[in-house]
DNA sequence: TTCGTAAATATTGTCGACAATCTTAGTGAG
DNA sequence: CTCACTAAGATTGTCGACAATATTTACGAA
């Protein structure tokens, strides 16, 4: 069944070849985005050395990289502090991701090879199965939806594109899907309009598929900015 | 005659409250975008601690920074390289700034107050008056346009598209015009492009604003293409 | 009690030393 | 002479200790 599996690394005897620094970098990451480490969380160095085992000098290094990741902010002498968004701020990013991301599909539309379109519909397969079966659901409402853009987004063979989302935008995203249930509440129209797009891009529609992609992101933000006002609004209104 | 003095800092006593770290890794940059450190340059670390007199614990932290704001490329135990930009690398960032940009130019029409503007039109005169002048001619075709451009997306009032194009692109931008001359060949055409921007933010015309700075911007990058074709293709063929 | 001050504690920043890895120089066999 | 292997040197990675700064606690006066 799985003909198609994920080709990481093909170097896996040497001894982790990576630094200290490099593999806590990417487990900090992780317990971010999963929300183990929450937005706003003070993050201590000791407590963290401790618990990776490692002294605080790879540590420190890590959190600088962080810190030009802007997952993490630091205040001399004080500390850093996990990156905590406001919804202005999300919002805003929903607005980056709509120009970027609209310009990545239009490149994908020009650049990507048939086998790779052909791969991104296999995906959309998985997905579809996915959202009927109960615990597939969460996989694409949380990791599924951005691994979509994701291939997207390298689709368009535009290094720096992939770079800023990848790197920058895509974290933070990936953090408050799991903090709130931000995520699209809306699987089965989500996974149509993702059809939608690869039939753009498989029928080379640079302009089509570029405004999908816009109105595909315009729609999860405006979902996400009702929500959010149906969260503060009601403040002085609870409960009807 | 300077009454619009850039207002940096407003502790001006204090033994100066960033750590070393935070200023060296400042100093670097700054290196690096004036090319004293070239893209490509091996970044030693014992070479380095000693020309800023510090240790090496601060230093590579500061690496650690820049390589999250990917200015250096670090391989483990072998050290960082200053990045080098493929000419089609230096293309695919025009292209994102296109997009972004665009989106600023937009955001700006419609967020930027009315002082804002004011202050913006009084700096394309300063950059008008320096485009006459012998000297000053250099500054706005090295700092002076980004000035423009950094204003632009400041008003924008977006703080992601802020933090992507100034701590990801402009530093990138900024190396290659002092490194190869590629900055705008065509002052006195930019300048009056900057003009027509500005007038259709005035009159809050955001459709016209993104649309003026897109085919600003993509100027911009066919006038580098063109060059960076003349610089390679004349490789089989030179000298008649 | 409450507020301000001062000591005590904890955390961050910096350094030098040592270990692990890579690079270079040198040597010898073919 | 060239190539491969080895050894020497240099560089990067990690650590623990100490200094500088922030935070908390304790104390006393109003």
């Amino acid at each position: 069944m799985k003909e198609q599996i994920e080709q990481r690394k093909v170097v896996p005897l040497e001894p982790e070849t990576r630094t200290l620094a490099d593999r806590v970098c990417q487990q900090i990451v992780t317990a971010i985005v999963k929300g183990e480490i929450p937005p706003g969380q003070k993050i201590s160095e000791p407590e963290l050395a401790r618990t990776y085992g490692i002294s605080r000098g790879p540590l420190r290094e890590a959190i600088r990289r962080l810190e030009g990741w802007r997952l993490v902010e630091r205040k001399a002498h004080v500390g850093a502090r996990v990156v905590q968004l406001s919804a202005h701020e999300l919002i805003e990013i929903y607005r980056v991701r709509e120009a970027l991301e609209g310009m990545a599909c239009r490149q994908a539309a020009q650049n990507m090879t048939d086998d790779e379109i052909e791969s991104l519909k296999r995906l959309l397969d998985e997905h579809e199965m996915s959202v009927d079966q109960r615990e597939g659901r969460s996989y694409f409402q949380k990791e599924g939806d951005l691994d979509f853009h994701y291939r997207i987004v390298r689709g368009s063979k535009n290094s720096k594109l992939l770079e800023l989302l990848g790197d920058d935008l895509y974290h933070l995203v990936r953090m408050y899907r799991y903090q709130f249930s931000v995520s699209s509440s809306r699987p089965k129209r989500a996974l149509k309009e993702h059809r939608q797009i690869v039939d753009a891009i498989e029928a080379r529609d640079a302009e089509l598929a570029e405004m999908l992609m816009r109105r595909h992101i315009s729609a999860a933000r405006r979902n996400i900015e009702s929500k959010l006002d149906a969260d503060t609004k009601p403040e002085g209104d609870k409960h009807g």
